[in-house]
RNA sequence: GCGGGCGUGGCGGAAUCGGUAGACGCAACGGACUUAAAAUCCGUUUCUCCUUGGAGAGUGGGGGUUCAAGUCCCCCCGCCCGCACCA
């Protein structure tokens, strides 16, 4: 028999399913929909292994929904905005446009190749003009309503290349390109209004109950919710003057106010800043206090600085007692209000300064049992629960009867005519800056005029079309320089203006692409029908690392389109799913090169394992196994596998072993048992349209079903619905290792029942076509090119991709009879095949006939027979 | 530091409700076919002990609950991930 040819027949099918157009969703919206999706995926020029497993995973839920009758919606388009395409420019004189439609062609060619089930009739990239002027649209409607607006911000600026940073682009304080010294600027930058929607995005994390814990939970820990006082403490001056009559801070830990000690604002509160102006030494440490760097680790080793003001704050609850006022490192002015109380005893970073300053150090909560008078804090904070101490009207009660009556005291208290502190709740969450210094982005659809001011463009004039004649040969945005771009007129008053030349943050592109999937060529942002339709997306599949902010901003921005009337909804993902990294074993020459997987050849096993080097000699030392990373270089390219084993090989390889949320470990001998399977399919399917051609009519409609079935006939129908039963199950919680597994058993049971076969068995040819068409419809969304080349070589009608799943007959999963084990004292020593009529007491007299039983309870006594009925019968003797 | 997850054969991993631990795959070993090899097919494979047949141990370690624990509870160890001066 001839082997499966893969060159050949994976592309025959594409091709197939793509003239009859097999895939494009439908349009009749009475039919139940499924909303499949996997993130799409940035356009770098070539498809890599974790974008295989992740659209492998989505095209089996998409294939398998589809054959269960529900209109699927699983489309393909590209996060085309971003820095990528600029550098390229930079370096390589191609304009961005030009080199990021070409990475299109080439991965959608790519991705074509692995035969998914995507409605490419609604393909974009969100740099096509047609998308982001639905953005921009959006944009306005979003700043009529309110939840845009526009404020002065801190950036990381580099002043070699004139360009704003981000975060992870600062190294060591120092620009990844330029190497030069990063400066904090202040501009004035476009934000969303998330916070308006604080609560609301984490209390409704509770209903996402398709979505992974850690998702939810990282997602809760990003908005950060605590509950506490926002309060005053009353400033005395001593001759500086300042303008601030109180200085206002949050806690959460308003029950240890008599055990403050100080008080202490970060060194960008608006106070430290007035007080620099005149103090050229309070200036120095703030200056000082800068130049530690911004990465984590540095913030983490800098010990504790403050910078004594002189000023001193009055205790709310003892006039008796001023605290001192410090500029310290160690407060960040991005939450609260940038300023806090100390209390050393009962928090570590409090008592690490006040150690160092020498402040006092007053335990206002002592452990229960524990003698207030004698216990002391040493180099540890008391942060536990206790009896308050030392602390007037709050003595005696627990912190959280103390925080309450503490709250009250402060909101009965006034200060410049205000109660002195408020009960409030703070979320770490902040405002979503989207304002980038960047060409290729979005642009941000506003004008500047100098009488008007900010003014939004009109619709009409919409797109705000990106202008192709730039250069990237000068460091700095080419919007900015652009000879006539920024011209333009007033809207509103018509006067000569110029444009915004910021553009979007790619995170707002990303942020309703999927929404936009459901009427990509209308002319609105989203057609209120086909969105009430298809949204929210059934099954969003993706990596971990989008589990925040990505994650986060879409379901802002779905609140957002609901209260501008796009959508109807609020959660635009109904089911979450987290794929697993794919990963590979590293190699390093001698010299201490890293080696590519291409570069090495494997000899021996086990200890004896080693790595030779492809070209000439040299030693090879097998690394550890990691994340595929050009850097390690240790990738392997899609293609060169799809080539070599099909893509049915590839697609099988990455849904089978690991579970799908865990990484996955890359190796050629699973690519090779994988490609064996498939033949051996192939062989299996050949074998079996044999029999069937020549058992005349090679289709068996159900009524033809005979009467009577031969024990293996019917042991082979049984295994096939059992296996069929399972792997929708499993498919279902989209646990594909086990349908894979699945698979195998009934490819087992179907070889061992065509080793034997006998046409004249009763029974035999309809069990075998009956079992084929099960196993061939199960490996369809895994395989579908092997399994369309299957269903065809088997005679049956139309194309697989057409058919419905098929229906678990569910008597054939009952058995009469069961086997259960037998104990003794719990120890397993027998077991007993009986029939599921018997009773409990048939069931135990059995399992004491048994002669093993009866040697294993020897000369003891049976105290007690448990019998759990079709599991288990355990004799308890003594 | 805080939060979360995980720990099962040589390896990846099953075990959905507390009820036969190791499904399925990989690797290995033995056999068949072959002049030979590959491919394929059949079989064996948790460990220890003894003679077929058994016996004992076994899910990171220790304790507990239970007729029965990989699964539940307590303590400890190790690894991984996220967040990190969040007041």
């Amino acid at each position: 028999m001839e082997r499966y040819n893969h060159r050949e027949t994976e592309i025959r099918w594409q091709k197939v399913w793509e003239e009859r157009g097999t895939f494009a969703a439908g349009e009749d919206y009475s039919k139940p929909k499924y909303y499949v999706l996997e993130m799409f995926p940035y356009p770098s020029g070539r498809i890599h292994m974790g974008h295989v497993r992740n659209y492998t995973m989505g095209d089996v839920v998409a294939r398998y929904k589809m054959a269960n009758g529900f209109n699927v919606l699983h489309p393909m388009g590209w996060d085309a905005f971003g820095m990528p395409a600029e550098n390229a420019a930079m370096e390589n004189k191609v304009h961005p446009a030009h080199w990021t439609y070409e990475n299109i062609d080439a991965m959608r060619a790519q991705l074509k190749s692995m035969g998914l089930s995507l409605d490419w009739n609604r393909e974009f990239a969100t740099c096509d003009p047609e998308y982001y002027s639905q953005q921009q649209s959006m944009f306005l409607d979003f700043l009529k309503a309110g939840l845009v607006y526009r404020r002065k911000s801190k950036v990381n600026w580099d002043p070699v290349d004139q360009t704003v940073l981000a975060n992870e682009q600062v190294i060591d304080g120092r620009g990844w390109r330029s190497g030069a010294l990063v400066e904090q600027r202040e501009l004035t930058q476009w934000f969303f209004k998330i916070t308006a929607w604080s609560d609301d995005l984490l209390t409704a994390l509770d209903g996402l109950e398709k979505w992974p814990e850690k998702v939810r939970l990282m997602q809760r820990n990003w908005i950060g919710r605590s509950e506490g006082v926002r309060m005053s403490f009353e400033l005395i001056d001593q001759g500086s003057h300042v303008s601030a009559s109180a200085i206002e801070l949050f806690t959460t830990r308003h029950d240890t106010l008599f055990g403050a000690s100080f008080c202490a604002m970060s060194i960008d509160h608006p106070l430290s800043q007035e007080l620099a102006a005149s103090d050229p030494s309070l200036q120095e440490f703030i200056d000082d206090c800068r130049r530690v760097g911004t990465s984590e680790e540095d913030i983490e080793k800098a010990e504790k600085k403050g910078y004594d003001t002189g000023l001193k704050a009055l205790h709310p609850f003892d006039k008796n007692r001023q605290l001192p006022v410090y500029v310290a490192n160690f407060v960040l002015m991005d939450y609260g209000t940038g300023a806090i109380f100390g209390c050393p005893a009962h928090d570590q970073r409090d008592l690490d300064f006040a150690r160092k300053y020498k402040l006092d150090v007053i335990p206002v909560v002592v452990p229960r049992d524990v003698d207030p008078a004698t216990f002391e804090i040493g180099n540890e904070a008391f942060v536990e629960d206790g009896v308050m101490a030392n602390s007037d009207f709050l003595n005696g009660l627990d912190v959280e009867t103390a925080k309450d009556k503490a709250a009250a005291a402060l909101e009965n208290q006034t200060l410049d005519g205000k109660p002195q502190g408020e009960r409030t709740v703070n979320y770490r969450l902040r405002d979503w800056g989207v304002s980038r210094q960047r060409y290729w982005g979005c642009p941000i659809p506003v004008v500047h005029c100098d009488a008007c001011g900010v003014v939004p463009v009109r619709k009409e004039d919409l797109p705000v079309a990106l202008p192709d004649d730039v250069s990237f040969d000068k460091p700095g945005n080419p919007l900015e320089r652009h000879a006539t771009w920024k011209a333009t007129s007033c809207p509103e008053c018509g006067a000569a203006a110029q444009r915004e030349t910021d553009t979007f943050d790619t995170f707002v592109d990303s942020s309703w692409y999927f929404a936009r999937f459901c009427s990509p060529r209308a002319t609105v942002p989203v057609d209120r029908e086909a969105v009430d339709y298809w949204l929210p997306v059934d099954q969003y599949i993706g990596g971990i690392e989008h589990a925040i902010l990505h994650l986060l901003y879409s379901r802002f921005f779905t609140r957002a389109m609901r209260e501008t009337g796009h959508v109807g909804l609020d959660e635009p993902f109904e089911g979450m799913f987290t794929q697993g990294m794919v990963n590979h074993e590293t190699y390093r020459a001698a010299e201490g090169a890293w080696l590519s997987p291409a570069e090495v050849r494997i000899v021996g096993e086990g200890g004896e394992r080693r790595a030779e080097r492809l070209s000439g000699d040299g030693e090879v030392a097998i690394g550890s196994i990691e994340k595929m990373s050009k850097s390690r270089r240790n990738t392997i390219d899609p293609t060169d596998i799809i080539e070599t084993y099909g893509a049915d090989t590839a697609r099988w390889f990455m849904l089978s072993d690991s579970p799908p949320e865990r990484d996955v470990i890359w190796t050629e001998a699973g690519v090779e048992g994988a490609h064996r399977f498939l033949q051996r399919i192939w062989r299996l399917v050949g074998d079996a349209a044999a029999h069937l051609a020549d058992a005349g009519d090679g289709t068996a409609p159900e009524e033809f079903a005979p009467e009577e079935f031969a024990p293996a006939a019917l042991a082979l129908r049984k295994a096939a619905h059992r296996a069929l039963s399972e792997l929708g199950n499993d498919v279902e919680h989209l646990r594909f290792n086990r349908a894979v597994a699945r698979i195998y058993e009934l490819a087992n049971e179907l070889g061992a029942f065509l080793g034997s076969y006998d046409s004249n068995t009763p029974g035999a040819a309809f069990a075998l076509h009956e079992a084929c068409g099960i196993l061939v419809q199960c490996i369809g969304p895994m395989m579908p090119h092997l399994g369309e080349e299957c269903w065809a070589r088997l005679g049956f009608d139309g194309i697989l991709a057409d058919q419905s799943w098929p229906g678990v007959d569910e008597t054939l999963l009952l058995e009469d009879t069961v086997t259960i084990a037998v104990q003794v004292n719990g120890k397993r020593r027998d077991e007993l095949t009986i029939s599921r009529q018997l009773t409990n007491a048939e069931v135990e007299a059995a399992a004491l006939d048994l002669e093993s039983v009866a040697r294993a309870i020897g000369d003891k006594q049976v105290r007690k027979v448990i019998v759990v009925p079709e599991r288990i019968v355990n004799v308890v003797a003594a």
